[in-house]
DNA sequence: TAACCGTGGTT
DNA sequence: TAACCAAGGTT
């Protein structure tokens, strides 16, 4: 009865039930006793699920902290001001984040009567909930078989079976394998115990192949291809981009401006800016302002800090910042531009670097000063 | 499918 | 220092 197919599925299935049953006992001694580990929840759940997408626990954690205590409920969340919501997610980046969090509530609020959808499909159908948030949540809050494949289950996953295709061009292979190890009577904690095992064991660089249970059995520990596993996928190029924020001075204030271009920092607040090819120098900046339009006059005094550089996953900014005394009746202001005392500044979503800047260079009673100097 | 979308820690 | 990359999703 046992044909050559039954024998190679019965030892393949004979491997992998060696290694959901090894990673199941190392997790009950070794898993990771972090605060949320006991969550039921679907609300705190999801929450954590997309605070954590791209980013550290580390990282998260303050802001997931933040999140819950503004926003407890659904019903919470799904009423909050979007832009609230974006403030209090300044500094995270990927800021799509929080405004499909922000529509996945309110259609949730709205369609749901505020109660949570049991299935992965209705998860799946939420703005900003992928593949793998939908099966992080509908297994770690109503226990369902779906496996989390995110990049710490890939590694562990390429590294322990020789998958040797790189997760973009072969994301179904990874799955399949994923969900077939999967414990379908405890899915959630299957899931828990294999992404604290690509976070503590089974790392990117040093992995601690010499204490995991399953070393006999990985195909990279025994061909000597830890280094090579996962394989890399193709390197997007990244585009250098050269900006100038201008931060105009009037009697104590200054002008902002809401991005709502197809670019980065979409929805967030910033200094007017313009961009061009090269490098900045001073008169550069100078004609730059004469051609924006913005002023019936270019001021004869600015003030040029240096060049700071800002690295995104995909782009680098070069980045000037240009403090432009002027008086109001200089400006014609554009349409969207919105005037702010410099002490208010603090109450809008900036860019990251923005804030640093005017953190560590340019604080406001600087800016208070400048003028005064002025 | 592949480009796009942030930030900060690590090496 | 520059490159890598971490609990990915959208278009």
């Amino acid at each position: 009865m046992i044909d050559r197919e039954g024998v190679q599925t019965m030892k393949l299935s004979r491997t992998h039930a060696l290694f959901r049953n090894g990673l199941l006992r190392w997790y009950s001694h070794h898993g990771r006793s972090l605060p949320w580990r006991h969550w039921r929840d679907p609300y705190r759940i999801w929450l954590r699920e997309v605070v954590l997408q791209q980013t550290r626990v580390e990282q998260g954690i303050p802001y997931l902290k933040r999140l819950l205590r503004h926003y407890p409920t659904l019903k919470r969340l799904a009423h909050a001001h979007v832009d609230e919501l974006l403030h209090l997610w300044q500094g995270l980046g990927y800021y799509s984040r929080a405004r499909h969090l922000h529509q996945a509530a309110r259609h949730l609020y709205q369609n749901y009567g505020g109660r949570f959808p049991r299935s992965y499909e209705e998860w799946l159908a939420l703005k900003g909930v992928g593949p793998c948030t939908a099966a992080a949540i509908v297994s770690f809050a109503f226990n369902q078989p779906f496996a989390v494949v995110d990049g710490n289950v890939c590694r562990v996953l390429a590294r322990a079976f020789g998958l040797d295709q790189s997760l973009t061009h072969h994301r179904k292979a990874f799955e399949t394998l994923a969900q077939t190890l999967l414990d379908p009577q405890q899915p959630g904690t299957f899931n828990q115990a294999l992404m604290d095992f690509g976070a503590t064991v089974c790392t990117p660089r040093q992995p601690q192949c010499s204490s995991c249970f399953f070393r006999k059995h990985c195909v990279a520990f025994q061909q000597g291809l830890i280094s090579d596993l996962p394989r890399q996928s193709p390197k997007v190029a990244v585009r250098t981009r050269y900006l100038v924020f201008f931060i105009f001075h009037l009697k104590g204030s200054t002008y902002i401006t809401r991005r709502d271009a197809k670019d980065i920092y979409r929805h967030l607040f910033a200094f007017p800016w313009l961009e061009t090819d090269g490098s900045y120098d001073f008169p550069k900046v100078r004609r730059l302002l004469q051609s924006s339009g913005w002023l019936k006059k270019v001021p004869r005094r600015l003030w040029l800090s240096s060049s700071f550089q800002h690295r995104l996953s995909h782009q680098c900014l070069q980045v000037t910042f240009a403090h432009v005394p002027v008086h109001s009746s200089l400006l014609k202001v554009p349409e969207g531009w919105q005037r702010v005392p410099y002490g208010h500044l603090k109450n809008f979503a900036f860019p990251q670097f923005i804030r640093q800047y005017l953190k560590n260079y340019v604080p406001c009673e600087k800016l208070l000063a400048y003028e005064r100097y002025e």
